[in-house]
DNA sequence: GCCAACGTTGGC
DNA sequence: GCCAACGTTGGC
């Protein structure tokens, strides 16, 4: 199962936001950047990542799962762009900072630390563990 | 609030 | 198809 990050900037919609959201989720729409979709379209129901907060704390503060598929984005018209639905799985433990994820020499090659501006992510199987003993959490 | 990094756009 | 200009993102 491939594991995924997801940044969003908290004034905007928070982790918090998407708890609200329930079993049922949110359309991660929004998204214009073919790299990111192409990650989208790559998600399978069930697969699990982090939820990060740029600007607002710069940090992973929670876990999220796909929920539905790739699909049309309803927020655009061109039939472009494409997204998933997540939902919250829920918070971690510690979150972990942009800071700690730097200082953490064996997350060096991890997206977030080397291209912070991808709003969609990757996250190998061995950041996936790493970030979760960080956060406190059971992979 | 500044600025570096990156992606996208458009002229040639 | 190249590349300069521009806009956006996000860390600091």
């Amino acid at each position: 199962m491939a594991h995924w990050l997801y940044k969003s900037e908290p004034d905007t919609f928070s982790f918090q936001d998407l708890v609200a959201k329930g079993e049922a989720g949110q359309e991660w729409d929004g998204v214009r950047n073919y790299q990111a979709r192409n990650h989208m379209r790559a998600m399978k129901v069930g697969d699990r990542g982090f939820f990060y907060h740029s600007n607002e704390g710069k940090e992973i503060v929670g876990v999220v799962e796909v929920v539905k598929e790739i699909h049309p984005d309803s927020t655009d018209d061109s039939g472009t762009w494409e997204c998933v639905d997540i939902r919250a799985v829920g918070p971690v433990k510690t979150p972990v900072t942009l800071v700690a994820a730097k200082a953490e020499s064996r997350l060096k090659g991890m997206a977030l630390v080397s291209n912070s501006r991808l709003s969609v992510q990757p996250v190998t199987d061995a950041e996936w563990d790493i970030v979760c003993e960080m956060a406190g959490i059971s992979p």
